[in-house]
Order: structure tokens, then sequence, then C-alpha cells
DNA sequence: ATCGCTTGGTGATCTTGTCACTGAAACAGC
DNA sequence: GCTGTTTCAGTGACAAGATCACCAAGCGAT
């Protein structure tokens, strides 16, 4: 899951690093469905969200990029000419760079890790899509919730998110996210705090995520 | 959404060509999830269903692979080394070839066409799975079954799909299928026989299908 | 004809999503 | 301190969809 910049040739790696650092403050909007892509994308620190919104005004959160990813949105709209479907997000305060399009396409051109890293990207991206649909058609929303705190809880079993983050997260209501908080705590599972959970029995929700 | 062969040039074109040609009837499992990827295959004729399986036994279908086009879950399997996560299904008698491991890597170290053909395979892929996600997890499966049924009607107006068929297409269950087209059929949307759909307002249906 | 299989119909029940509120906590400015 | 304002969370009522357990037709083979 997680593409890092290894695997890149000495030169490859020189000419992104080349590149002038941007940051941007956790909550800016980094781009949005319809928009074009301007270059190649890379995260040097800090998390973006990428959401697919729907009319209703429920969105899901589809992927993060991280420290060394690249946004493959950006890379679809470089290589296919489409433009956005997801809504991007920086979730924490971020740096990055911007390879412009015309320096992308040589490197594609030109160097194979490049090319290997991309497509890794790709074929990343492409698998964590798949899951997520697997996870939002086939599974129950109590054990898609436990998955997500499983992974979002920190050392001290805490988590730093709203009911509604969490419903985003998983493609879910607030309300339903709310409601199904209430019944793991009820059972010992978490305990809850404004924007707050704390993961009371790891094992308990780790079984739950697993399912059955 | 179309991905062809078209763009890809005479040499790599005729480097495809030579490939034996294999058969398969319709109904036939070309692959299933866990599988190791044996080469790139592509299609010549008929049509390849991906569908993916919840523990349920409920499934969904993720893409269509037809003529001209490849089935990047290979690709994917070649490349990142991870195994399929669906299942591969012949929906017509198909013909199809396969370019072995050796030859498909070397093929996307020398040709820059060929390249950017996988490239688009994968971004219309990716696009599909997206569009899929929304799909499920915003859009009401009356509208989603009206879709279906425009994107499936022929000339005249028929769809040859039983009701188990059209529920993984949508990703619904059968029973809800058979309820929906019911409700349909009263507003005089279509006609019900065994295995076969009438479209009968096709205007009627499409305006359900846009939403609204 | 009749056995077996596929397809489709139906009621009951549970989960999830949606709507319309309410209240409680956090925060900014005075 | 207070006072609005905003953000977050809880709740009841109801609609949509999933699941389960059946049953009944249609269809093909022998």
């Amino acid at each position: 899951m997680d593409v890092a910049t290894d695997g890149l040739d000495a030169a490859t790696k020189a000419s992104l690093e080349r590149l002038a650092v941007s940051r941007a403050d956790a909550g800016t909007v980094l781009f949005r469905p319809g928009d074009d892509a301007a270059g190649f994308v890379l995260v040097h620190e800090g998390r973006i969200g990428v959401y697919l919104t729907g009319r209703s005004g429920r969105d899901i959160l589809l992927y993060s990029v991280e420290r060394g990813q690249t946004c493959i949105q950006t890379t679809l709209g470089l290589l296919g000419g489409e433009a956005y479907t997801g809504e991007g997000i920086a979730e924490t305060p971020i740096a990055f760079s911007v390879l412009p399009r015309g320096d992308f396409m040589a490197l594609m051109e030109n160097s194979a890790p490049f090319r290997a890293f991309v497509f890794r990207s790709f074929a990343g991206r492409l698998n964590d899509v798949t899951r997520l649909l697997e996870q939002v058609a086939f599974v129950r929303v109590e054990q898609r919730l436990a998955r997500v705190l499983i992974e979002r809880a920190g050392e001290d079993g805490t988590v730093h998110l709203t009911h509604q983050a969490l419903a985003s997260a998983i493609g879910s209501a607030r309300e339903v996210v709310s409601r199904r908080l209430e019944a793991l705590r009820s059972r010992g599972l978490v305990e809850l705090d404004r924007g707050l959970i704390r993961v009371a029995d790891r094992p308990g929700l780790r079984h739950l995520a697993e399912g059955e």
C-alpha cells in the first residue's frame, strides 16, 4: 500500500529533489472535481485525503496520499487527459512539489525506474479503491468502523476524529456512526469524548474488524 | 471508457498479432481471486466480466473487458506482483491471446506507444472502479438499475439478463432487484418475462437513470 | 410425465440512510 | 465574567435496502 520513492535511481531522485517545495495548511482544498491536472505531485510531508462526494453531500475517503507518495489522480490526468473526480484536502500541514507536465513526460520516456514508480503507485491506488468498494458493498458499518478505529488509533489508543470525519472515512452517515459508536461503547470496546474516541479493548475491536 | 489498441505503432501491433489465439466458451472462469497473473491478456472477441465477491456470496461487476482491451488485473499482477482480487468470467464466447511476462516487460521497456496503451487501460479502469464506488455508495438502487437497463438494452429494447445477473451488475440482492423491477413495471417503464426485460419507455427510464 | 434445476415472487425482520430536531461543548468578542 | 455563534453529538420517526426462509412457475432432460 505504501508507495515510497525507494527504488528510484540517483539521477531521477536528484531531478525530483531539485524541485521547489510548496507548503499548505491543514484544511486547504488542493483540487476539486473537474480541475485539470497541473503536473505530477509528490508529497514530502503530511497527508492529503482524496474524497469522493455524492450529490446528497455525503462523502467518502477514496485514499490518502502520504510522504513519498504521489497523487495518481494527477497522473491520471496527465496521461489520459481526464479531470479529477475527487476532492483533495490537506489533512495535516503539508509540503509538496510539482513536476511540470513536460518534465514528467520526459522522465516517463527516459527513466525506467520512474516508470516503475508511477506504475506501482497506480497499482496501489487501484487496489485501494477496489478494496474500499468491497468494504462499502459487502461489509457492515460496525465492522468498517472497527477497522478504521484500529487503523487510526495512536499508541495510546486514541482517535482524534469527529463522528462526521469517521462517517466520511467509511462512507456512511454521521447519525449512523454516532449510534454504532454508542453500541461499541456499551460493549466496553471504546470510550467516547467530544472529537475523540479511545480504543478500550483493542483485541475485541480487532476481532470485530476482521469479521466474525 | 473503451480502451482500444488504436494508437499502437505498427511494430508493436505486429508483435501482438503474432501471438497464438486461444478461445473459451461463455461461462468459463478465467481467473479467481488469489491466482497469479500468467501474462498480459488481450481480448480479441467477446466480453469478459470481472466480478468482486463478498463473503456473503453477493457479488458485483467491477468492469467488463471487451474487444481490443486488456485485463488490467493481470497487468497489475505483472507489474506489482499483486494477485487477482476479482473473478474473471467469459460472458460470451471469447477469443484472446496471452503475451508472456518477459515479452510484456520488453515491450514496456522499448515501446512508448505500448506503455501509453497500458497506462490508458489503467486510467480507464481506475475511473470505472471509482465511478462504480460512487454509484454504490451514493445512488439509489432504482436509479442504478435504470442505468444498467439503458446500457444493456439492445436496439429492440430487450435486456437478456436474469434478476440475479442484474443484481450482480449493480451490487445489490436479487430480491431487491425483483421488487424494483416490479415497481418499474407498474409505472409502465419496463415489461417483464423470464430471463428478459423489455424497456417499454426508454425516455422515462433514461430520465430516472440521470437522477431526478 | 415427472424429476431436477433455474428463475422469480413474497412476507418478516434487521440494518442502514435520511430528515428534522435538540442540546451540549467550544470559542470569539465584548 | 457573559453572549452569541459554531461545531459536535444524540434521538425519534420513517424510508430504503439486505437478508432469510420460503414457495411457485417455467424449462429441460430423460
